[in-house]
DNA sequence: ACATTTCGGGTTTTT
DNA sequence: CCCGAAATGT
């Protein structure tokens, strides 16, 4: 570590950090190579032997023709388990090994980062090192890519930052506020949502006013204009902006257009029924075959359009929410001259019962393409569905299933995986799974890079990197806590205002303000030297590991952290150890790369009859191995979390995963456990009055159902306490849609509610929250037994799960006790009140 | 400038 | 019930 002119204390507490940072390394050792797998794993240096047989082995009728397809357009309808991902990468590796096309001009675009490192490592199994050279990223990626190279022409700077949701939405409020909006009438989220959907539909500030429709939207219009106008102060783009500048350069530009279109001849579209307006419009820029006349340049050179190959499945396009847009897919063959269609609806993941439910279930949505998956592989178990009194019943019921299955050697935990609507559901399933020792892990929830410690760091390295960066500069202006608080965030502000100058550079500038406090004055300029010490660094090339590393302890921010006596912070400690961790881990595998990468650059790699004129033009196929602070930042910003689904190849039992059923998408399992099954949980509340939602939940149930192997199963809670109340819910309706004879039902009403299901939940409310058994909802706290803790004891809470006593405080009513809750975090709770079970 | 309290709101999620 | 953000108190 050199920061040469810090404190010794400072050097002890770096050297902590390093240790740790090493040991969580090593204990993440495959998740960083999954993470940031195209560049962490070496491959084999020797080139397989192409072999057109093998790589057409296995592979069915349509299959066969989807790989090998020559020319035109064309969308492959892939059904679920119908083996999509093979045909797509052998279909590269077909292109690459006999059509002769060079990796470089090959663009793969898949929906997040880790199905593009996949993809990237399956190529490289088929056809070697070469594939490196190809642009396999998410829209999202190859986007920043190109804008990098050719945003000057918009007057941005090429080191732009990257909002994402969170940094928006900070930003949003900055407006919003400034606007007098009133925070009642006009939610930040609302208005997010509003100026989103507008650049999904490449509608830019100046053109939205035609697009305003009342009062409200007025005012929405207002706020995108000076939403804008400061991302472009900041120099910084939003996720939307990535896909919506790209497009307007290719029409602004046309002979970038034509250039990039030069260079991707092969364009392959993964997930396609996911993708929005605005990406669509990306593919039409790059693959269109109409555009020259559209330019009214038809005399401009233009080389036939890249070979477009799109795959995907409009059952389940489960992110309408979000912009993705069903027609896309639906009207891929009139919007791509020439297209064609290839149907894949042979699966070769689930039994045929499995199947039938969900073409059931499917069916009912209106307006679809009639299409049915199906099998050779036979009927297998029945469906097994189970009415539950309570969803900690249903739990219950699910844990004795798993250990079932287990202990007759038919699922083993890592082959069990349990489905829900929302990631609240999750509780009573934890809760159950610790009582019964069942291990498990939760997916999704709450966030690596969203958790507040880590977006400081990140905000600290953004603010260096980019100065302009007014959220993020701001956001860590006083923290840790350096006496700089409203006043003078205030008069910077001002003087940002008066010169047209970002609050980074009126930083800079604050002699030029009057009546501003000493104290203040002082503090700022310590920043400022702060902040400036490690622009150099920058300058400087250090990576970006070394510069985090020292951000943390320069910024006094870990010495907050440690001379805490939250016992979150420690956790939040941890949290920073793992992200220099991951900076350590992503300058380590940019140099591993550097050496890798270049003998397969070399001319003597590709193919004979490669132009090499047009190769100058491919330089970089692969990214450039960049350990600077600012290709940190990039991945960070991109990636955003490292995906913690737990493998299945290991021999041991492994553990059984927990999630949501967006989550699952994409994943399988021998067993699967699809619960919540009651109108208002799933299909959602908020979605039971549009038919819009409606359709789309089904959809979600599809994904849910087809993503089981050999056994499903299917339940939902008589009960299902909601928050405070109980509820009673009715069954889901898309029980209603499976067959009776695909189900056996182990368990049908319960006993218990089937008296009391038509007084429903309504006419007793009146008395208040009581509830219908006799029994108080909660014991008194002073009723309650206190338990005696020391320091070692296991413990239970019902919403923290199992924690372990790490040490008590205070006597009698005021005891407390610190408890290291694992994944949950460290917490201090009081045992009066705190419901916890000593074990 | 910071600590405490009240209030409101609470699908799904990658980039 | 449980979390964060605005409003209020010291």
């Amino acid at each position: 570590m050199n920061s040469s002119n810090s404190a010794a204390a400072a050097d002890t507490r770096i050297d902590a950090v390093a240790s740790a940072a090493e040991e969580v390394a090593r204990a993440m050792g495959d998740v960083q190579d999954d993470l940031f797998g195209a560049v962490a794993e070496p491959r084999p240096k020797r080139k397989p032997k192409f072999d057109l047989e093998a790589l057409l082995d296995g592979l069915n009728p349509p299959q066969r023709q989807a790989v090998l397809h020559d020319g035109g357009p064309v969308v492959v309808v892939a059904g679920a388990g119908s083996g999509k991902t093979r045909v797509l990468t052998r279909r590269i590796a077909y292109l690459v090994g006999e059509r002769k096309v060079h990796p470089g001009s090959i663009l793969a675009i898949t929906f997040t980062n880790k199905a593009a490192a996949e993809m990237r490592h399956r190529v490289m199994d088929l056809v070697g090192n070469r594939a490196k050279l190809m642009w396999v990223s998410t829209f999202h990626s190859a986007c920043v890519r190109i804008l990098r190279a050719e945003i000057s022409r918009f007057g941005m700077n090429r080191t732009f930052s990257i909002y994402d949701d969170a940094d928006s939405k900070r930003l949003m409020q900055l407006v919003a506020r400034d606007l007098d909006l009133d925070p009642k009438r006009f939610g930040v989220r609302t208005i997010m949502n509003w100026v989103s959907n507008c650049k999904n539909d490449l509608v830019d500030h100046d053109s939205a006013r035609a697009r305003v429709n009342g009062p409200d939207e007025e005012r929405f219009l207002e706020a995108y204009q000076e939403y804008q106008r400061r991302l472009v102060a900041a120099n910084a783009l939003d996720f939307d902006d990535l896909i919506m500048t790209t497009v307007h350069l290719f029409q602004a530009f046309p002979e970038v257009r034509e250039q990039y279109r030069r260079r991707f001849r092969h364009v392959l579209v993964d997930e396609y029924q996911d993708t929005n307006h605005a990406q669509y419009a990306l593919i039409r820029e790059l693959c269109g075959s109409e555009l020259a006349a559209q330019d009214g340049r038809p005399e401009q050179r233009e080389a036939d359009p890249p070979e477009l190959m799109v795959v995907g499945d409009s059952d389940q396009s489960i992110y309408a929410f979000r912009g993705a847009t069903i027609r896309n897919i639906l009207d891929f063959e009139s919007d791509f001259a020439g297209a064609s269609t290839i149907v894949l609806d042979q699966n070769y993941r689930s039994t045929q019962t499995v199947l039938n439910a969900a073409n059931a279930v499917i069916t009912k949505n209106e307006g679809r393409p009639d299409k049915r998956l199906w099998t050779d592989a036979g009927d297998g178990d029945l469906i097994v569905g189970y009415v539950a009194d309570s969803e900690h019943d249903e739990a219950q019921f699910v844990a004795g299933e798993i250990d079932k299955l287990s202990d007759d050697g038919k699922s083993r935990y890592a082959d069990c995986a349990v489905f829900y609507r929302t990631n609240a559901q999750s509780r009573p399933f934890e809760e159950v799974f610790i009582r019964v020792g069942l291990p498990y892990k939760v997916v999704g929830g709450v966030r690596f890079y969203e958790r507040r410690e880590v977006r400081d760091a990140i905000a600290y390295l953004r603010a260096i990197n980019n100065r302009d960066d007014d959220v993020s500069v701001r956001r860590i202006l006083n923290v840790p806590r350096r006496g700089i608080g409203d006043r003078a965030e205030g008069a910077v502000e001002e003087l940002a205002r008066e010169k047209r100058i970002s609050f980074g550079e009126a930083l800079r500038r604050i002699d030029e303000i009057n009546g501003l406090a000493t104290r203040s004055a002082k503090q700022l300029r310590l920043f400022v030297d702060f902040l400036d010490a490690h622009e150099k660094m920058v300058a400087e090339g250090q990576p970006a590991d070394q510069i985090l590393t020292s951000v943390l302890t320069e910024s006094g921010y870990l010495a907050e952290l440690q001379g805490s006596t939250d016992p979150q912070d420690e956790t939040r400690m941890e949290n920073l150890v793992e992200l220099v961790a991951v900076a350590r881990e992503f300058v380590a595998g940019t140099v591993g790369v550097e050496a890798e990468l270049e003998p397969a650059a070399l001319p003597g790699a590709l193919p004979d009859d490669f132009d090499i004129t047009a190769e100058l033009d491919l330089a970089g196929g692969a990214p450039e191995p960049d350990p600077s602070l600012g290709a940190f930042l990039e991945r960070v910003a991109l990636v955003a979390d490292s995906d913690q689904i737990p493998s299945n190849d290991a021999d041991d039992a492994g553990v059984v995963t927990l999630m949501t059923l967006h989550t699952a998408k994409g994943l399988e399992f021998d067993t699967v456990f699809l619960t919540g099954l009651e109108d208002g949980v799933f299909p959602h509340q908020r979605s039971l009055t549009d038919q819009v939602e409606l359709a789309e939940e089904r959809r979600l149930a599809y994904v849910g159902l087809t993503r089981a192997r050999k056994r499903l199963y299917l339940s939902r809670a008589a009960v299902r306490a909601a928050w405070g109340a109980p509820q009673h819910n009715p069954p889901s309706r898309f029980l209603g849609d499976i067959p009776d004879r695909l189900v056996d039902w182990r368990r049908t009403e319960s006993a218990l509610t089937s008296w009391r299901n038509s007084s429903a939940t309504s006419s007793r409310q009146s008395s208040g929250r009581q509830s219908w058994n006799s029994q108080p909802s909660r014991p008194r706290p002073t009723e309650r037994e206190i338990p005696s803790l020391a320091a070692g004891d296991k413990v239970l809470h019902p919403t923290f799960g199992l924690g372990k006593v790490v040490a008590t405080s205070g006597a009698d009513d005021n005891a407390k006790a610190d408890v290291d809750f694992g994944s949950a975090g460290l917490k201090r709770l009081a045992l009066r009140y705190a419901p916890l079970q000593k074990l």
